[in-house]
RNA sequence: UGGCUCGUAGCUCAGGGGGAGAGCACUACCCUGACACGGUAGGGGUCCUGGGUUCAAAUCCCAGCGAGCCAACCA
């Protein structure tokens, strides 16, 4: 336990921040235990990279859930914040392969086996390092049940799934066009592949007639694919190929001859009306060509070079290969113009290569029925998305969604558990074959390919807590609470979670919430890259600035439904007010030493029943805003309440008691409020700024424990207080009101002054009565007189409060054309403020249709502000015969 | 092509049918015994434009302009 003692002068995250995350983990206070009395809060965190290291975006990420975690823990939730890595399949591989070519050899080299114990050995290595950079975050997760997409248990999910997907006809192998990186060597699913503005050319090619009598133009951006055309097509409807003799065409530089074909497909008001048609080489040709029975020739290898059946082209590159193909063409008088043609092409998500459409032996999911039901769970409300705007996207893309691609020709992954025989069975088993049970050979080969690292993703809700096993954790965790993610995985993830978690939990959804949040951009609004020198690191910024001021800054700035431009400024901004709490409880622990209990019964003072209704009522509002996701409100409620009601107003007011030792009973009761005051703030912000308030709670006398541990300080019975309120804000009120005098007249800071209170409600007189030396003290008056000369002082500067009007005489202090220019100001600034209000009372649809209290609110707002303007007219007055 | 989001103070943005807000920046004064990473006071806005609904619109609806994002199989 810390010793309570003198504070630094600022706070210095570093020292701090090395020592609480090891004494949480030692203490288990992340550990969850499915077996608790308590309800269940779960979280499973969106598994960075394992190749990943900490950006923006995780950060702001797992802060979210970070606070999130912390608050249910304070209020009596169990939680469980499942943590780990994903194997990043393509990510992964390209990595070590780098490390491979650095050491001048490759990965065919080593072959496969090596490879892959290689890749498990650079994860031992390297694997740690997001996982140890979350820790610096704060994040706190029950590590003792960290994952890894790759390890036993998630492997025999994912082969569990697999076979029963399988087995339901789910899962299934076909030649279908697929998007190929010619780069990375595998296919991608259509969501690997972005697609991309691109500037390229749009060809006109002629196509003779079989009988030699002219032509028909095609109009084609990829003119090598012409080398694996197997037809044209036409639209029926297209009157400019009406009247057609010859359905024979000659394929230009192949010479085969392809039919003309005709479907309404083929859009009339595009190019020439007439179509290619290369049905390996393109996922439309490819429909038109299964439909029309046509052949399909693939013209390239896996390295996107034209293959033996290019003819003459064969082993070029494809694009050098259209250079060519064009030339020739032009060569031959076939190629009738070319013009710039803006189109989106695929590129690769991993190494951003263009993609090429390739007709290829793949395994796919079966989509359509998956996703049928993940819609429906969402629009029955069993699974929220939040902000609802995305619900829309969601049905959208569950709507047109197509058959998901599932393998992957790279090395590192979760193998496809497929067999082929000699005989042509192919066995997809839970369990490794030793013979075919077909025909009983024992030659079987395993299929090479791996799985699509998101499809063990797809699984984490629930393998991640021991699927297909029937564990506690599963039982008491599971649906999980809440899936805090950014939107641009809401497909790749998010969508493929609840296909999966409500196909194998029994139609059970894997989440009831899904909290969509910002990205993190620079403060221009540029994505943060590398290549744009524009990123700002987290880990940096945490050294720089402490851990603390970095989480408040993004749980500040988290809007819904707006990106978060951050800029160091603005996290040294909340470093200064991480700073600005260090020294509110430094000047608390200075203030503690001796009795905090006064014996005896002592009334309770107005700044202690208001600080103490204030919490209250913040502690509600906060926590509130961070169950519905509004992080932002969340943040700033706590900041405006610390800074400007805490520390500018409660420190202010008890000063005095404090250092009064003359009275020692209410010096007793102010230090224990005091200390209780900040101990429940320091709770309130704990879900944010996790490393200074556990230092502070240890500090603190009293308490026991962590502060992860402590309850979240809603008010105790009777503590909410609106007359403390109404009273305190009647004292600031007045106070504001001379600082303000003070401060426009230029009266020096220094300088003491008088001050005359005018009011006629006697309730008011007995509250600033009471509370007299709070205003001369903090307004720094020399002497205060309330009600005592019954008339305005006549050289002085006037302020009108609501039912009291405040003076600060003048004689020698200002000259008296200064006040008057101020009230001037003054009364222009009503007069404006309740114009809009006049005009509402002199319209009588208003005052026939308006709700009563809002009329009786308008006319109450009117007749203050003439109140008020009176007293400041008179005081005008009374100034400008002293001018 | 479709969908979504945004346009409020110099900047970054909250808010959202009935009193225009915050942080930063700015101005003035102040090192008042927690904090200059601080204090007190102050200046600053046609809430993009035009219509509509309403007693009342910055707020809801429509159109336009501008910015951005996502999805997508017209070669």
């Amino acid at each position: 336990m810390m010793e309570t003692g003198k504070l630094a002068k600022s706070y210095e995250p570093q020292e701090v921040e090395a020592r609480w995350y090891k004494y949480w983990e030692d203490n288990e206070l992340f550990k969850a235990d499915p077996t608790s009395e308590k309800p269940p809060y779960s979280i499973v965190i969106p598994p960075p990279n394992v190749t990943g290291q900490l950006h923006m975006g995780h950060a702001l990420n797992n802060t979210l859930q970070d606070v999130m975690c912390r608050y249910r823990r304070m209020t009596g939730w169990e939680v469980l914040w499942v943590p780990g890595t994903d194997h990043a399949g393509i990510a992964t591989q390209n990595v070590v392969e780098r490390q491979l070519a650095a050491e001048d050899t490759t990965r065919h080299d080593l072959g496969r086996d090596q490879f892959i114990e290689r890749v498990w050995q650079w994860r031992k290595e390297y694997g740690g390092r997001i996982i140890n950079q979350l820790k610096r975050l704060g994040a706190s997760c029950d590590w003792s049940r960290e994952r890894f997409t790759m390890d036993d248990g998630l492997s025999k999910a994912v082969r569990e799934v697999f076979v029963r997907l399988y087995e339901e006809g789910l899962i299934y192998q076909g030649d279908y066009i697929i998007n190929w990186c010619p780069r990375c060597h595998t296919a991608l699913s259509d969501l690997e592949s972005e697609h991309e503005e691109t500037k390229g050319g749009l060809y006109h090619i002629r196509y003779p007639f079989k009988n030699g009598k002219g032509h028909i133009v095609v109009a084609t951006t990829r003119p090598e694919t012409m080398l694996g055309d197997t037809a044209v097509a036409i639209n029926p409807e297209d009157p400019r190929y009406a009247d057609l003799v010859d359905e024979t065409l000659i394929l230009p530089l192949v010479g085969r001859e392809i039919p003309i074909i005709r479907d309404g497909y083929v859009a009339m008001d595009f190019g020439t009306g007439a179509l290619k048609v290369t049905p390996a080489h393109d996922p439309n040709d490819f429909l038109i060509g299964q439909k029309h029975g046509l052949e399909s020739i693939r013209v390239m290898d896996d390295d996107a070079r034209i293959n033996e059946l290019g003819g003459p082209y064969a082993g070029m590159d494809r694009f050098a290969a259209r250079k060519k193909v064009l030339a020739d063409l032009e060569a031959q008088g076939l190629l009738e113009k070319q013009e710039e043609h803006m189109h989106n092409v695929g590129h690769c998500y991993r190494c951003h290569t263009m993609v090429e459409p390739i007709l290829s032996k793949q395994w796919f999911v079966k989509v359509a029925p998956l996703a049928d039901e993940a819609t429906k769970a969402v629009q029955d409300g069993r699974t929220k998305i939040i902000p609802e705007n995305w619900t829309k996207t969601y049905y959208e893309w569950m709507d047109g969604i197509r058959d998901w691609c599932i393998s992957r020709q790279i090395w590192w992954g979760h193998r496809i558990p497929a067999w082929y025989c000699e005989c042509g069975e192919v066995i997809v088993s839970r369990q490794d074959p030793d013979k075919c049970p077909v025909c009983g050979s024992t030659e079987l080969t395993r299929e090479t390919d791996v799985l699509d690292t998101w499809f063990s993703s797809a699984l984490w809700p629930f393998s991640t807590m021991g699927w297909p096993d029937q564990t506690p954790e599963l039982a008491k965790f599971y649906p999980t609470s809440c899936l805090v993610t950014a939107f641009d995985i809401l497909f790749f993830w998010v969508a493929r979670m609840m296909m999966m978690g409500l196909k194998f939990m029994d139609g059970q959804v894997p989440f009831h919430d899904v909290y969509i949040h910002a990205l993190v951009r620079d403060e221009t609004g540029r994505k943060m890259s590398k290549s744009t020198g524009n990123v700002i690191d987290p880990l940096v910024v945490m050294d720089q600035f402490g851990t603390d001021a970095v989480r408040f800054t993004l749980a500040a700035f988290a809007a819904q439904g707006r990106d978060i431009k951050l800029s160091e400024e603005r996290i040294a901004g909340y470093r200064n007010f991480v700073n600005k709490i260090w020294n509110a409880a430094r000047f608390t622990m200075m203030n503690l030493e001796g009795s905090m209990e006064p014996d005896g019964d002592i009334e309770p003072s107005l700044e202690d029943r208001w600080v103490l209704s204030r919490l209250g009522k913040v502690a509600q509002e906060v926590g509130k805003a961070i169950d519905e996701y509004r992080f932002n409100e969340a943040a700033g409620a706590a900041y405006q309440f610390a800074w400007h009601e805490f520390c500018d107003w409660y420190l202010e007011l008890i000063k005095g008691a404090l250092y009064n030792d003359e009275e020692p009973q209410r010096q007793a009761a102010t230090r224990k409020v005091l200390a209780e005051a900040l101990s429940r703030l320091v709770r309130i912000l704990h879900p944010f700024m996790p490393y200074i308030t556990e230092e502070l709670w240890q500090r603190l006398p009293g308490t026991q424990g962590s502060v992860m541990k402590a309850d979240w300080p809603l008010a105790a019975e009777g503590e909410i207080d609106d007359e403390a309120e109404a009273q305190m804000q009647l004292v600031m009120d007045v106070i504001s009101a001379v600082r303000n005098i003070r401060g426009e007249m230029g009266i020096s800071p220094g300088k003491a002054v008088p001050t005359v209170i005018l009011t006629e409600s006697t309730q008011v007189e007995d509250i600033l009565q009471a509370q007299a030396a709070h205003i001369s003290s903090l307004a720094r008056l020399e002497r205060l007189e309330i009600n005592s000369g019954g008339a305005a002082p006549k050289k002085a500067a006037g302020s009108a409060l609501q039912g009291l009007s405040v003076y600060v005489p003048l004689e020698g202090l200002v000259d008296f054309s200064a006040e008057e220019a101020r009230l001037n100001k003054e009364l222009a600034k009503l007069e404006k403020e309740i114009t809009p209000s006049r005009k509402k009372l002199q319209n009588e649809g208003f005052l026939a249709k308006a709700p009563a209290e809002v009329v009786a609110k308008e006319k109450t707002k009117v007749a203050e502000a003439e109140n008020k303007m009176q007293t400041l007219q008179a005081n005008l007055e009374r100034i400008r015969s002293f001018i």
